[in-house]
DNA sequence: TCATTGTTTGAATCCGGTTCAAAATTCGTT
DNA sequence: AACGAATTTTGAACCGGATTCAAACAATGA
């Protein structure tokens, strides 16, 4: 019999529900002001059933950001499925990630709030196991592409783990994440467009890590080349949806900006 | 008449002493159960008075890393008065900044918290400016390496300024900060020690950015003696310290560790 | 000494997350 | 269809803790 399926499929559906309605308020009134009550009301259900499936708060928070970050692994997919040279599709990966900090604005805000003890420590353990899941393949992912740099010649990791040698871009790119949202830091120095400035260090680091072919990351001709080369072959939908946005300012899935 | 004078010097007394109540509550319990309440009664004053200096519970957690900040740009000073090459130089900071993490190990945790966007809004405008003002000299002291490098030679930022130049390094140490403190992340691809591989990345970045001396960073022995050459030459009191907190594990100053 | 101004107090208020007993619904059985 | 057990939903009550503010207190100065 499905009647146990469909109760499951339901429960899914409601969850999702939720969960739309949850990334709605924080789009609309910043995370500041999300509540569990209005959350409920607004998909026309009970307080207590929204507990039903989130622990708490946090728990809420968290599987928000588990669910854009699959959204963001698939960025990483379609790099990891594209035929280019390793270099170009680690620098791939970074694109990605700008072009998806780009259309998902809120995304590494939650993101940067979560991963924080306070949050992280206080949604239930079930959900901490399966955010993490979901970021795995990021990881995976990255770990492919370096380990074909090494077999195929155009990286000598020197006895490091492919993960070791991703640890550079990985901490350059969640650190310019970061400042992106320190709001007030870029200012200090007066900074514009640190995702741009930010692709330019990741050439100089391959470079560094003697990953082939180098180029000159200083040659802005050369590297807005490469980058247009990732984001035609690869994220052309995202680039055009950018380009939409631009006019006519959106965040997540609908719904207008806050302040 | 120095009536004046006395009083607001036995006001920021009283600052300082609510500062260390709650840093010692947090090193204790956790950040997740600071409570206004217990910080006064700490100190034997009221609810009231507390708020007499912190406009709200957010406005003094940024209040205390800001404090915890003016300890670290000390770190970053005894780089500025260092007489060593610019690259040397530069390296150090990301040394003393490993260290600092080390020594101090709540405090990026803390930075993390109150950079996210519902603490820093939550403060008063007046402590995120002072906040702001308090880290700009460790952007300032790196710029000031990085245009010595350029006017030295030892470096041609080929028309960068200073700060665009720093920002890959800038990011990779905050981003290993960030995923120092993403508990589970670095099992997932079980990463050890990510400071000593930041450290080995980070020479590959100041090659790539073709800053003289080049150095290979994958030689454990030459970056070790590096380190090595920073901590006698600058850190020593630190590194004295870690040691001794190794055996004797403390937090901030003074008070047992939570769970 | 007394009025004025400024400071401290902590009980009362407020807010929103969380709970849970009651109401509603579902489901299997007769 | 009717019944009752099991499950789900409901939302008002509860609770903890941040914040406020009127009253008490202390300092200043005329």
């Amino acid at each position: 019999m499905g009647t146990r399926e469909r109760k499951h499929r339901e429960f899914v559906d409601r969850e999702q529900l939720f969960l739309q309605a949850a990334r709605e308020q924080i789009c609309a009134d910043g995370l500041l002001s999300l509540q569990m009550a209005k959350v409920a009301r607004a998909c026309d259900y009970a307080t207590g059933t929204l507990y039903q499936h989130f622990a708490s708060k946090e728990d809420l928070l968290v599987a928000i950001s588990a669910e854009m970050s699959e959204t963001r692994v698939n960025f990483f997919e379609r790099v990891a499925n594209w035929d280019a040279p390793s270099r170009d599709r680690m620098f791939a990966i970074a694109v990605g990630d700008t072009l998806f900090a780009h259309r998902y604005p809120e995304h590494f805000r939650l993101s940067q709030f979560v991963f924080t003890e306070v949050i992280w420590q206080a949604a239930s353990p079930q959900r901490r196991r399966h955010t993490l899941e979901v970021c795995r393949p990021m990881g995976m992912i990255v770990h492919d592409i370096i380990s074909d740099a090494i077999v195929s010649g155009d990286l000598d990791a020197r006895g490091r783990s492919p993960m070791e040698m991703a640890l550079g871009q990985w901490t350059m790119t969640l650190g310019t994440h970061c400042l992106v949202h320190a709001e007030g830091v870029l200012d200090l120095y007066d900074l514009k467009d640190p995702y741009r400035l930010m692709l330019t260090q990741i050439q100089a680091l391959l470079n560094g890590l003697q990953w082939r072919t180098l180029l000159d990351p200083f040659d802005e001709q050369v590297v807005n080349e490469k980058l247009d080369e990732v984001c035609t072959a690869l994220f052309a939908d995202v680039c055009a949806e950018i380009e939409k946005d631009n006019r006519n300012a959106r965040c997540g899935s609908g719904g207008k900006h806050h302040e």
